[in-house]
DNA sequence: GGCAATTGTTGTCGTCAACAACAATCTTTC
DNA sequence: GAAAGATTGTTGTTGACGACAACAATTGCC
């Protein structure tokens, strides 16, 4: 809101830069949108700390960050997965997903289950405790989905994730 | 490409996926695209990776990375700023500023100039070699934007400009 | 049977956001 | 005009995260 109020208010008052010429900006804000407008990288930026400060609050009640969720959504939807699998679809790395199960792990949402196939390898299962905290999650996370609904519109939302469909 | 690939040979061969019933998967990459297709901030992340690590490959010559580039940018577009108007601009902290600032100005694009009005604060400005230095950096980065355009359309990157306008 | 590749794990390094504390310097208020 | 409060730049710590490298156990290849 901050961007889009600055933006908003640019030219309300006339400020007091009418007879400053070179001197150096006193104020701060109305630093002007330069040359930064045009960058796709730097708007999806700050859209992505936007969303992922709002899913961090909306989820906030039960602790659970945006790779947490996502670690458990692939492993609701796909049982008996090896962390690497569940590592190259989420394309973290396997030595982070063990730090991320660990402490899903002792929170009681996933089991690893030795395999037997592979005695390598860990199957990844929800806990039955873990299948109703995904749930409740994913209805906070829907919560989440409308705050960004309210923040770009919907039919903008729509597009925005045709777009990034490949990235999904 | 590895998302938009998986995406499109999701159904080339039958696989052998068909007598599995409970089986853990054993491949590994035909997850599938569960539940978090619909989910705004993982597309919005994923894109974010893609875009920041073609960006940092090609300013890669110039060792220059995106923050390094929009503090550049701004000052350039604003100078005589102090680090804390620049890092409200940015939304960055001017604790992390602080040590932007210091590579900067260690290889002479940046000078920090106390300010007389406000001696608690610096203005600053771009060295001549910090100007040359942008130029260049901007020829590089709007070929980082072509690249952005070959990866999602022309007309989506400008979409998405558009939708993401009040971030910038 | 031996050698290369894979899986989970541990550890290190660098980036980045979020805080907290601090000295120097304005600004406000009485 | 002096005291109280706010702001600016700085330093430091913490924690999430990506990138790498090394390792033991195990599997697959030949």
């Amino acid at each position: 809101m901050t961007a889009s109020a600055a933006r908003a208010d640019s030219r309300p008052t006339p400020r007091k830069r009418a007879g400053n010429g070179a001197a150096p900006r006193d104020v701060a804000d109305d630093v002007g949108l330069d040359a930064l407008a045009g960058h796709a990288g730097y708007a999806v930026r700050r859209f992505q700390i936007w969303i992922f400060q709002d899913f961090i609050k909306t989820l906030g009640e039960v602790d659970i960050r945006p790779t947490q969720y996502s670690v458990l959504t692939v492993i609701g939807a796909n049982p008996g997965l090896s962390q690497m699998a569940v590592a190259k679809r989420l394309g973290i790395e396997r030595a982070r997903l063990v730090h991320l199960l660990d402490s899903l792990e002792q929170r009681r949402f996933v089991k690893r289950i030795k395999s037997k196939e592979d005695r390598r390898s860990h199957a990844l299962h929800l806990t039955a405790q873990g299948e109703t905290a995904l749930a409740k999650f994913k209805r906070l996370a829907a919560e989440h989905e409308r705050h960004v609904e309210v923040k770009i519109g919907r039919e903008n939302r729509a597009h925005l994730l045709r777009i990034l469909a490949g990235f999904t």
